[in-house]
RNA sequence: GGGCGAAUAGCUCAGCUGGGAGAGCAUCGGCCUUACAAGCCGAGGGUCACAGGUUCGAGCCCUGUUUCGCCCACCA
């Protein structure tokens, strides 16, 4: 075999570099044995609930859905940790036409269709389909690290959630709240389904614009109205002009005079007309478009469909019966040109919705649809988020969310597909009674007949995952769940889906339950590309999670999503950053590499010595007092959904204060023949990783977890230790400020040193001039442990002292460093430097002076502030002598 | 057209109730110093988009402008 570097000396327990991905694979599979993740339901302590958004049972992972999961997983662990009854309720969604889509084409691999096997056969296929496919993203949620109580996992077409639905749809139609009725809907001629507006796509298409001479009905003249589908003229029921038009106002009474067909149609006045748009005039078809739908609404004008469902033109439309829409467009054109009404036709450019998953242009179109009366539900949504019952955040949204709500149309909630909740209605063919019931009824209530149809629409998707909060919980059964966790606590979503989903579970909760579902909702922002763009495939931006996982590590991963998500600004993310959380994931490792390496023969007594800090050295009070502060920032952050700074003081407070000083200054002790030294290092040093790891745990799981495995004594789990508290014990200002006094005679020294180009072996003599005999001693009490930092070999405490002229120099506080460094000055650089010095105080000094100087700064300031402003002032007096007499020197040398 | 948001170091971003401009990465210089070279020590770098205003004091508040992004309605 061959000899390789062995860079791990076996005294270490833990591997060099952190391995991610056998410690994830090999804890989380422990988690789900042990069931940690379970809610449990005790008396007397405070709920904490999340229902996640159910991500569609055809989806894969992407990075929304990594964001979206990884911070519900960090409020969940950390209330679990808190010791509350934590549950989060993970499933998923059945979506609808999604679904039906990848089943279809499955089948037409095999040159079949949904028509081909039938309703029931069809859905048995999409059964099959969802048992063999739709765990994928479950798992790939697994992968995150999500602790999701998985036996409670949830579909929205269980029985149970099916059980609400009809539940749900039966008492609002008994209260009148849910109706039949005919609407203009987005019509796939191709799918026979109407769909929502979301799924609509809107492509900048080149078309032409058809100008038409519409004849008075008294033959004496005609007004031109444009249009980009001329066919839809056969269905026109009216031309509208604007009210204050005064060119058109002497039609109120004329009318006009269909061209081809010769009907008279009348003139309407509606504020919705634009008079600057070509002639100001426009053909209403309130049959076949949205605006001209709601302009026929309010002018009480016949909808004429002129068109089937299949796009082809029906009898309503005459002699161009049976054409294809867009063959009876030329036809038209043909005719109206020959018949002298075209006017003109302009090339133009607009938005052809056309099917998103056929890319057929839609037709918009009326039929009878199901209906939701909004207008009741979300004026009790509205009323809880104005009284802030739900709080959203960031609170910015609040705008946005009642300008939408005001405007709210009546909610359509049927689709022309298969898959999905059929809608529990019935219609006797005998006696035309409809029968709306939570049962199949067998016969009709009012005439006995058997012979009953059900409705073969089924509910729009949303409609189910508008109930998931208390359906997932058990509803319509009185459970404990409901008791324990009804309301939730906060509902985490991206703000994309803030209407289709939050405001629809509002109204529904609110409605149903006489409750809100959640007290907070968390609107996190979109993730995109670097440069802000959105990612795509078709860009090539995709950022895949699982790639990610794969590369970096989930936790490394975990902290990035974190680490970016800073409420109301979208999230661009850099591959980049992600690689620095993995160092630091690895910092942390190595960290407790090094603790370990002491801790292992640890005496578990010893860790009692932290409950009284005032007995310890001076280290070891800092970094417990700054732990501390760590404690509060990061549970001040997780309460207020402020996550980019959960993750920015654990790192801050991890790499730079913990790692960079607190375990440099300990290894004098650690390695110490004094076993008073050695034990307090040991026992700080535990206590604090200890807290660290806890700290951390709910955004990286992983590496505290397998840490947390390994430090000395009999451990559970980390996830079940309880959260970090803040601990006034722990609180000291004064080792705090001597320490930083401390840390900034060592970075002045290591500053004089690296400037003057001395080789970090070598050892530097060091003379701190500090007039302050208090300073002075301890600058003399803690000189051991700054030599060792610095590297100094001798190091004298002085009064007062001639500086020679070729030393290196800085002023800390008031305590001057000076190292003599014979010939190693670089006089020419040092000037330079003291110059930009020079220059930058005395431009700071003429702003203080500005301002001490100023009557009214001195009358309308807080006294904290003047007092901080005159402190301000002498030190920097104090500094800006320092420099001159520097550069004194610096001169006298060149 | 309506609404919302953003503009801070080369890049990606923090900056909370107005009170001395910060981080990470990148750059430059030095270091294998007994956890980590996936590391350590140090340095440089900003007219806080622009123009006004309020204030003793503005990155932050107000008005306007420019650029960018998103949402809604999309004009027949």
């Amino acid at each position: 075999m061959k000899a390789t570097e062995q860079q791990s000396p076996e005294k270490y327990d833990l591997p060099k570099g952190y391995e991610f991905a056998e410690v994830e694979q090999r804890w989380y599979t422990h988690w789900l044995e042990e069931k940690t993740f379970s809610a449990r339901m005790i008396e007397g302590k405070p709920s904490f609930s999340i229902v996640i958004p159910p991500p569609n049972v055809t989806g894969v992972l992407h990075i929304g859905h990594a964001l979206n999961n990884t911070l519900q997983d960090l409020l969940v662990r950390y209330h679990r940790m808190k010791g509350e009854n934590t549950l989060w309720v993970p499933g998923t969604d059945h979506a609808g036409i999604a679904t039906q889509n990848v089943v279809e084409r499955q089948l037409a691999t095999e040159n079949l269709t949904r028509h081909d096997l039938g309703r029931e056969k069809f859905i048995e296929r999409v059964w099959a389909w969802r048992e063999e496919k739709g765990g994928t993203i479950i798992n790939q949620l697994k992968r995150m690290g999500a602790s999701c109580d998985w036996d409670r996992e949830r579909f929205t077409m269980d029985e149970g959630l099916s059980k609400a639905v009809r539940e749900v749809f039966v008492r609002l139609y008994k209260e009148g709240l849910i109706y039949k009725g005919d609407y203009i809907v987005n019509w796939c001629p191709r799918c026979h389904t109407a769909l929502a507006d979301d799924e609509v796509e809107h492509d900048p298409t080149d078309g032409k614009l058809y100008h038409i001479r519409y004849p008075y009905a008294d033959g004496s003249g005609y007004v031109v109205v444009a249009t980009t589908r001329p066919e839809t003229m056969l269905g026109d029921t009216a031309v509208a002009v604007h009210p204050d038009d005064e060119r058109y106002q002497h039609l109120k009474t004329i009318g006009i005079s269909l061209p081809l067909t010769g009907r008279t149609i009348p003139v309407v006045f509606d504020h919705h007309v634009q008079r600057e748009f070509g002639t100001g005039a426009l053909k209403v078809t309130p049959a076949h478009d949205r605006d001209d739908y709601e302009i026929g609404l309010r002018h009480d004008l016949p909808r004429l469909k002129v068109m089937d469902d299949k796009g082809v033109m029906n009898a309503e439309a005459g002699k161009y019966a049976g054409l294809d829409r867009f063959a009876c467009r030329k036809q038209i054109v043909s005719d109206l040109q020959e018949q002298g009404f075209l006017d003109k036709i302009e090339d133009y450019q607009h938005a052809v919705g056309k099917c998103y998953r056929c890319a057929t242009v839609v037709e918009p179109t009326t039929s009878k649809q199901w209906f939701v009366s909004v207008r009741p539900l979300a004026d009790k949504a509205v009323a809880a988020v104005q009284d802030g019952r739900i709080n959203l955040y960031p609170a910015t949204w609040q705008r946005t969310f009642y300008a939408w709500m005001e405007n709210i149309r009546d909610w359509c909630i049927s689709r022309q597909i298969w898959w999905g909740h059929r809608i529990p209605a019935w219609t006797c063919a005998a006696c035309g009674e409809v029968i709306v019931e939570v049962t199949d009824p067998d016969v009709c209530p009012a005439c006995g007949s058997a012979n009953l149809h059900q409705e073969t629409d089924v509910l729009d998707t949303w409609f189910s995952s508008a109930l998931w909060p208390f359906s997932t919980l058990g509803w319509p059964e009185k459970t404990r769940e409901l008791d324990f966790f009804y309301p939730t606590s906060v509902l985490i979503t991206s703000f994309d889906i803030l209407f289709f989903w939050v405001a629809r579970m509002m109204m529904m909760g609110l409605h149903i339950m006489d409750e809100i579902p959640f007290h907070d909702v968390y609107l996190h922002a979109l993730v995109r590309d670097k440069h802000g763009k959105k990612m795509s495939k078709s860009t090539g931006n995709v950022i895949d999670p699982l790639v990610m996982i794969g590369q970096y590590g989930t936790d490394a991963f975990r902290f990035t999503l974190t680490a970016f998500a800073a409420q109301g600004r979208e999230i661009r993310l850099d591959e980049e950053r992600i690689d620095g959380y993995r160092r630091f994931i690895n910092k942390l490792w190595n960290a407790a590499r090094f603790a370990q390496m002491h801790l292992k023969e640890a005496d578990p007594a010893i860790t009692a010595m932290t409950a009284n800090p005032k007995i310890l050295a001076l280290a070891h009070r800092w970094i417990l007092s700054r732990v501390n502060g760590a404690v509060k920032d990061v549970r001040a952050a997780l309460d207020g959904y402020n996550f980019n700074e959960v993750a920015s003081a654990s790192y801050q407070f991890v790499w730079h204060e913990f790692c960079d000083w607190y375990l440099e200054w300990i290894k004098a002790d650690l390695f110490s023949d004094d076993a008073v030294a050695r034990d307090q290092a040991k026992a700080v040093l535990l206590s604090v990783l200890e807290q660290v790891l806890k700290l951390m745990h709910p955004i990286t799981p992983f590496v505290t977890e397998e840490i947390w495995s390994q430090l000395p004594g009999e451990r559970s789990s980390i996830m079940v230790e309880p959260f970090p508290e803040a601990n006034a014990a722990w609180e000291d200002a004064e080792a705090e400020s001597v320490m930083n006094l401390l840390m900034g005679v060592i970075s002045g020294l290591r500053t004089i040193r690296t400037e003057a180009e001395v080789h970090p072996s070598a050892k530097i003599e060091a003379i701190l001039i500090c007039p302050d005999a208090a300073k002075r001693q301890i600058l003399a009490d803690y000189a051991p442990g700054v030599q060792a930092m610095v590297r100094a070999g001798s190091f004298s405490i002085v009064a007062s002292a001639t500086v020679p002229d070729d030393a290196g120099h800085a002023l800390v506080q008031d305590v001057e460093l000076v190292v003599p460094l014979k010939g190693l000055i670089d006089v020419a650089g040092e000037l330079e430097k003291l110059a930009r010095d020079q220059g930058k105080l005395e431009k700071e000094l003429e702003r203080i002076v500005g301002k001490l100087s100023n009557e009214k700064f001195m009358t309308n300031a807080p006294e904290a502030v003047v007092a901080k402003e005159r402190e301000k002032e002498a030190e920097i007096r104090a500094r800006l002598a320092k420099t001159l007499e520097s550069t004194e020197r610096m001169r006298k040398l060149s």
